[in-house]
DNA sequence: GCGACAG
DNA sequence: ATCTTGTCGC
């Protein structure tokens, strides 16, 4: 009798059934794409950064990613690509809609869960509103702050060739960076927003910065190098881009997909929430059929992300 | 083997 | 990611 923990138990469940062809096919596209990162800023960036310090005055836009999903459910979400223009940060385009996830989280591979559909948000902007594609994009996740030195950051920096930094909110411990007593006493002597330090890995690279963004907030954040960008013009960016914890740009995409969200399907969560009784196990008529069976296919789950890498069959 | 694990 | 209450502060 352990309702409440089925989603969770759904989601382990998942990753247990995860062929490692299919990790070890990811890890050589990962492998494969990472070969085209870079590491240095663009000259857009450049300029950015040269705005920031004051020594020359210009329009920029910056973008940012979210998804934001249905409650209790793993595959439809809404994502929300928002581009501000900077140094204002005011919201000058905005696009969600809904999408399904195809691949569920596996830590270490968000990127097959969330790249192409961010992917061809970007395109679709490109293409109906190319006055609005902007010099950099601020992502949910890390990059090359991950097991394997290519996150979601890096992966999508990579798909759009644009600069992309990667901004977590918890720290993903990777190549012996823990969240220790010792992290834990950096994260203190955080003492005003701006201060960072390093996150240094086993071979002495620096793989990203902590950052209290803000004031009031003592929780830092996360910023890593994703691609066309380097960590320290990363840093500075985000933190001109911070009123609250979580910079503006991936702030503005996470409000924005909630509130999609909340005016599509609000009143079904309404509908949860009338709990005079306890669990509706109530037959959901809807789909009363394997339609709206979690996973007991798993090649059926994984067939159109594979297909995406297939193109390397003879 | 055990624990950790971006969103 | 999501759930959840009140509380403190600009």
């Amino acid at each position: 009798m352990n309702d409440s923990g089925s989603t969770v138990d759904r989601q382990e469940e998942q990753q247990s059934q995860i062929p490692d062809e299919i990790k070890d096919k990811w890890e050589r596209e990962q492998m494969k794409l990472k070969k085209q990162m870079v590491l240095t800023d663009s000259s857009d960036i450049s300029k950015i950064i040269s705005c920031c310090q004051g020594k020359t005055s210009d329009n920029f836009l910056i973008g940012g990613v979210d998804i934001s999903f249905v409650k209790g459910d793993h595959v439809n979400a809404c994502a929300a690509l928002i581009v501000l223009n900077f140094p204002q940060l005011e919201v000058v385009y905005e696009d969600c809609q809904m999408i399904k996830l195809t691949a569920p989280y596996i830590p270490g591979f968000l990127a097959f869960r969330e790249a192409y559909l961010l992917e061809e948000m970007y395109n679709k902007l490109k293409k109906t509103q190319p006055q609005y594609v902007p010099q950099v994009i601020m992502v949910d996740g890390n990059g090359i702050l991950h097991p394997r030195g290519f996150g979601l950051a890096c992966h999508l920096g990579v798909l759009l060739d644009t600069p992309c930094i990667g901004v977590a909110k918890n720290l993903f411990q990777v190549d012996g960076i823990e969240n220790d007593d010792d992290h834990q006493l950096k994260i203190k002597q955080l003492s005003k927003g701006g201060d960072t330090f390093k996150l240094v890995g086993t071979s002495c690279k620096v793989l990203g910065k902590a950052l209290r963004s803000c004031d009031s907030a003592p929780n830092p954040i996360y910023i890593s190098t994703g691609h066309k960008v380097t960590l320290d013009s990363a840093v500075e960016l985000v933190y001109k881009c911070c009123k609250h914890r979580v910079p503006e740009p991936t702030r503005q995409a996470d409000i924005k997909s909630r509130e999609y969200l909340r005016v599509s399907f609000g009143s079904e969560h309404e509908e949860q929430k009338n709990k005079g009784k306890k669990k509706q196990r109530t037959k959901t008529t809807k789909h009363s059929n394997s339609e709206c069976n979690p996973v007991d296919n798993v090649e059926e789950l994984f067939e159109d992300t594979c297909c995406l890498f297939d193109g390397e069959n003879t």
